[in-house]
DNA sequence: CCTGGTTCCATGCGATGCAAGATACCTGGT
DNA sequence: ACCAGGTATCTTGCATCGCATGGAACCAGG
């Protein structure tokens, strides 16, 4: 996906994406504190949910900002000093809050992809 | 879920519709035309993607405006006329983009949630 | 000193969902 | 004729979010 890339296929991943880049983020903070740019490369290597650092970045001041996650500094063997972001208890709530929500939502919209009739409710 | 519902779980499946509800009209309409109400209903039934009037309808004004749905007045017997929606092959051509870009995405942020590293690039 | 790689952050724009309100049509009761 | 209630459409203003762009700081090597 080029940069410059505003093809329809590209619109609509881009739409996707909304909302559900916050708590990928969490998700991937799970196991333990992760830096920026280590966050940038593993939605990368996901494919579907690659993005640039103009979103990343505000979006983890936004969780910082809401208390849920909690940053420290630690100095790097080659380059700048990191800034690691961690679960609060407040996140780990609310990507749990994300997980219960998220399967309903996922087969709501398969549903509705799927069935060649998605039950307006009437059937006569 | 009541309108004034502010919870975080109301919250997240609101950023989790974005981008999303658009589709689903479109794949309402797969079959054949239907009008704001209608929509809105069937929206409803879904459960997990039920939303507002003030937001299918400019909804689906922006579909007109791209071209991906035309419309069509029709009486009803029972109430005020109703705008009918249907399919442009522009607008079916979306949807079949979404169909293609939706699984992968669908998987992305399963891995995401489910596993406990999701990988982040290394194993060693 | 200067180039390049790594890491962080802020600004401005466009798009989207939503609450709230406004308008119009039809039916039925008084 | 009048009014209330349900049906159906649409608009306005707000908050949020993803993203392109640009900038700043630190370190290593030539």
């Amino acid at each position: 996906m080029e940069p410059g890339d505003s093809t329809k296929q590209a619109r609509a991943a881009a739409q996707l994406r909304k909302g559900v880049l916050e708590y990928c983020v969490l998700a991937l903070m799970r196991d333990r504190p992760r830096y920026g740019v280590e966050l940038l490369h593993a939605l990368e290597d996901s494919g579907a949910l690659a993005t640039s650092q103009g979103t990343v970045y505000p979006l983890l001041s936004r969780l910082r900002r809401d208390d849920l996650v909690t940053t420290t500094w630690q100095e790097s063997a080659s380059g700048p000093p990191r800034r690691y972001y961690a679960l609060t208890d407040s996140g780990r709530a609310a990507l749990d809050e994300f997980t219960r929500v998220w399967p309903g939502f996922r087969n709501a919209v398969d549903a509705f992809l799927a069935t060649p009739h998605p039950s307006t409710g009437d059937l006569a």
